[in-house]
DNA sequence: AGCACGCCGACT
DNA sequence: GTCGGCGTGCTC
């Protein structure tokens, strides 16, 4: 009988691949095991097993595969089940959902390694001045692989230079896996096994009296054994013993000393174990904690809607303990790494060495580390802290599932596919694990408070601050009104002005929050209006002081700023629109005293420094802290009294049926970083629109009016949460073309769906990497099955990428897209 | 996604 | 005349 699995790969293709198999290895593979497969002429992939079965396939020979990589499913049933619920839910592939979920580490790759041939006689043939070199490097440095010789022969195309070789039988190509993850190893020392016994201990120590100093370096080791009870590492052992290297080196010479090594964790705790038992909570807190508790045994997800610092975390310490104690793990989703620096230092003081945090900053090996401990269930890696990606990690017995600031946006994935959304993917995922499942914001998005109104979802609130500190006051100011009674200096209102004076003076913290990167976003000629754009996409360059360079966001083109308008030659280029960095130049000179920094995408490009800022700023060795969206992240500031939002309107005019909640959410979150102590913090927002509807829910924290006005008007339009969408974009280099193919596409979907097809639209930037690109919004009717509905699109691409001009349009979805 | 095969412009 | 561009199709 033949054996045959059925796998998939990590590449965006629908479907899965037949492979034969021995009986041997038929008998050792499971479900969610590695295997490294050759695909394609030259391509090895790490391919993981979905089916063992002995059917062979009709159509074609199914290939060996190269190796088994796993003992053990590196991947269980539970995971697959929700990788496949993915995977159709957000109209992707199981293979981009597989690349996505697994750590690169995991997915080994062939590369191709060349070698020299060897019984080629050099002599009889003729080379041309290249390949001559490629032999030279070859038998000077050993075998390289093709991307080295594409570098020794600084070009690109090497492969028909190396199979002309190979041709001549100069040279061999190999395909070799490369191992990614290596464990870190320490090195240790012992005694050797002979001189375990005391006789033979004594005679050597007699045999050493010339070496004084290698029985000094016994006797340490001895006595690290006896005072650690674990093994002794090399260096510890230098250190103890306070010998040079050599002397040590000698006694690893001798054989009288061994040397092993062990392999350790990258990623480990350091504290201690002391940790404290959660605290006591007060009667607001004890209420929420009862009522959530009701909802998870009415097996519903929990909202809980708590103002900010209320004191949510605490809540979720109590929650986190109890399924600690059970031994099930627990996830705490997180909307960015920037906050988890501030949240391990909180819970590590409850569950200390319990905790393993998981994020794309991690690199590979650290990250490999992490799966395996889950995998593992390891007591380390019980509590996880992440960002989405921690909810691939292979948990075996989920028992909670936190998203906190469910909210945020960045939960969703957008580029590239899956472009899923961790807080319904996580409540997808703890629905199978049959875990419970806590949604925490101050702000709840809209589609949560919807599922709590629908009865779906359990609802807890926390309306009072934690040591019944009040709520910031908030105070609107017109700059309408002040620019014509020119109070303003600059982009400061002379209320803001005086608040910030005040606030330093009595040594408290300010933070002005200006939703908008670079000096000035755009440049332009006050004489004929041309303002530069980028070459590739269609947007205007936005103007960087630091370096005096005009940049785009999009493709990272970048130039140095002209003196004159390439357009009509004028000197006449002014900055239009502002910025975080012009809000610093002016709070620079407006307060000369203070210590002033910004926060925002380009200065916190570097690993740390995002968490050197804020550790200044906790430390108070910034006043006046200036950024953007980021400072909005639930962070914890102690001595902020005073937060300003330098321009509401720039949020609230955004072109988008969310601009609304999202102003909403994004201002009372800044407002909340006010005043986090007994005293009352102050927020002022300027605005030339004072009268907003949204400013005045913001300055009466009205949470509930928002919501009831903001879901009156998506019924009424029918966007979510009354409707669920889809968002397509089409994606192509030629103008024309791409116009086509997108009308085809609409029309198409009208003849079924007539009203609920919008578009095609240019996107805000209709052109980005020299690729054109047009959306088309798809609305869910309450009626239709969304699953139904997205079939029935995929059979329109289908027919869609039969027709041959639009063969090369690619057509991305983006379900729920937001 | 890669990669090979296959057909048209600028050049040793 | 070739080298090399990327359009098209296939991968068990």
């Amino acid at each position: 009988m033949s054996y045959y699995i059925d796998v998939v790969l990590p590449i965006p293709l629908e479907r899965l691949f037949t492979y034969t198999v021995t009986q041997a290895q038929a008998h050792r593979l499971r479900k969610g095991m590695r295997v490294a497969v050759s695909f394609g002429k030259t391509r090895i992939y790490t391919a993981l097993v979905m089916d063992i079965h002995s059917n062979p396939p009709q159509a074609y020979e199914a290939k060996p595969i190269h190796q088994l990589l796993d003992e053990v499913p590196s991947v269980n049933e539970i995971q697959l089940r929700h990788w496949e619920w993915i995977a159709s839910y957000y109209m992707c592939t199981l293979g981009e959902v597989f690349r996505t979920a697994v750590p690169g580490a995991l997915l080994l790759e062939s590369e191709t390694i060349v070698l020299l041939h060897a019984d080629f006689q050099k002599e009889s043939i003729q080379l041309e001045e290249e390949e001559e070199m490629v032999l030279l490097a070859l038998k000077n440095r050993g075998p390289l692989s093709v991307n080295d010789i594409s570098h020794l022969l600084e070009k690109k195309t090497v492969l028909p230079i190396l199979n002309k070789l190979v041709r001549l039988k100069a040279i061999m190509l190999k395909e070799t896996l490369v191992d990614q993850y290596k464990p870190k190893m320490l090195r240790y020392v012992r005694m050797a096994k002979s001189y375990n016994d005391e006789v033979a201990l004594e005679q050597l120590l007699d045999s050493m009296k010339r070496a004084p100093k290698q029985i000094q370096a016994i006797l340490a080791l001895f006595q690290l054994q006896s005072s650690e009870k674990k093994p002794v590492l090399i260096k510890s052992l230098q250190k103890e013993s306070r010998v040079s290297p050599g002397v040590i080196r000698a006694l690893l010479d001798k054989g009288i000393l061994e040397e092993f090594s062990l392999r350790t964790d990258r990623v480990s705790y350091s504290g201690g174990d002391d940790v404290k038992d959660s605290v006591g909570l007060n009667q607001g807190q004890n209420a929420a904690l009862q009522t959530m508790k009701e909802g998870h045994n009415d097996g519903k997800v929990v909202l809980l809607h708590g103002v900010t610092s209320s004191g949510k975390t605490e809540l979720y310490v109590k929650l986190i303990e109890e399924c600690l104690k059970n031994g099930q793990q627990v996830l705490y989703l997180l909307p960015e790494i920037a906050l988890t620096a501030q949240l391990i230092q909180r819970l590590e003081a409850y569950f200390g060495s319990r905790i393993s945090v998981y994020h794309s900053r991690y690199n590979q090996q650290e990250r490999v580390e992490v799966w395996y401990n889950v995998m593992g269930e390891k007591s380390k890696a019980q509590l996880i802290i992440g960002a989405r990606s921690s909810l691939f990690l292979p948990y075996s017995r989920l028992g909670l599932i936190i998203v906190d600031e469910e909210h945020e946006t960045s939960f969703k994935q957008y580029d590239p596919a899956p472009r899923y959304h961790a807080r319904d993917a996580a409540i997808v995922l703890a629905h199978m694990h049959d875990a419970r499942v806590v949604l925490g914001s101050a702000t709840p998005s809209i589609e949560s408070y919807y599922n709590v109104q629908a009865g779906k979802y359990a609802y807890a609130g926390l309306i009072r601050r934690y040591g019944n500190v009040l709520m910031p006051e908030i105070e609107l100011v017109d700059l309408k009104l002040l620019r014509r009674k020119k109070r303003l200096k600059g982009h400061f209102s002379d209320r803001l002005i005086e608040l910030i004076h005040e606030t330093l003076e009595v040594k408290e913290q300010v933070i002005l929050f200006q939703n908008r990167r670079g000096f000035a976003p755009i440049v332009e000629c006050t004489s004929c209006g041309h303002s530069p754009g980028c070459p590739n996409c269609d947007v205007s360059l936005t103007y960087h002081r630091h370096r005096n360079q005009l940049r785009c966001h999009y493709c990272g083109h970048h130039a140095e700023l002209q003196p004159a308008c390439l357009a009509c030659g004028n000197p006449s280029l002014d900055t239009k629109g502002f910025g975080t960095q012009q809000v610093e130049e002016e709070a620079l000179t407006l307060f000369p005293e203070a210590q002033i920094a910004r926060m925002d995408y380009d200065t916190t490009r570097g690993k740390h420094s995002h968490a050197r800022i804020i550790q200044d700023f906790e430390n108070q060795e910034i006043d006046i802290l200036i950024g953007t969206q980021m400072l909005t992240k639930g962070l914890d500031f102690r001595h902020v009294n005073l937060v300003g939002i330098m321009n509401a309107d720039t949020l609230l005019n955004f072109p988008d049926f969310r601009a609304h909640e999202k102003s909403f959410q994004m201002m009372t979150q800044v407002a909340g970083r006010a005043g986090r102590t007994e005293k009352r913090g102050m927020v002022i927002i300027q605005t030339y629109n004072p009268y907003h509807r949204i400013l005045q829910q913001v300055s009466n924290n009205d949470y509930d009016t928002m919501y009831s006005e903001q879901l009156y008007e998506r019924e009424q339009y029918h966007y979510p949460p009354h409707n669920r969408i889809i968002r397509l974009t089409f994606k192509h280099k030629e103008y024309n073309r791409l116009n086509e193919a997108a009308e085809w596409f609409t029309k198409a979907l009208r003849l079924k769906y007539r009203s609920w097809i919008l578009g095609p639209e240019y996107p805000p930037v209709p052109r980005i990497r020299n690729q054109y690109l047009k959306h088309v919004l798809v609305k869910i009717p309450k009626n239709v099955s969304p699953s139904k509905m997205k079939n029935s699109i995929k059979r329109t691409e289908q027919s869609f990428h039969a027709i041959s001009q639009y063969k090369g349009v690619r057509v991305i979805y983006d379900v729920d897209h937001l």
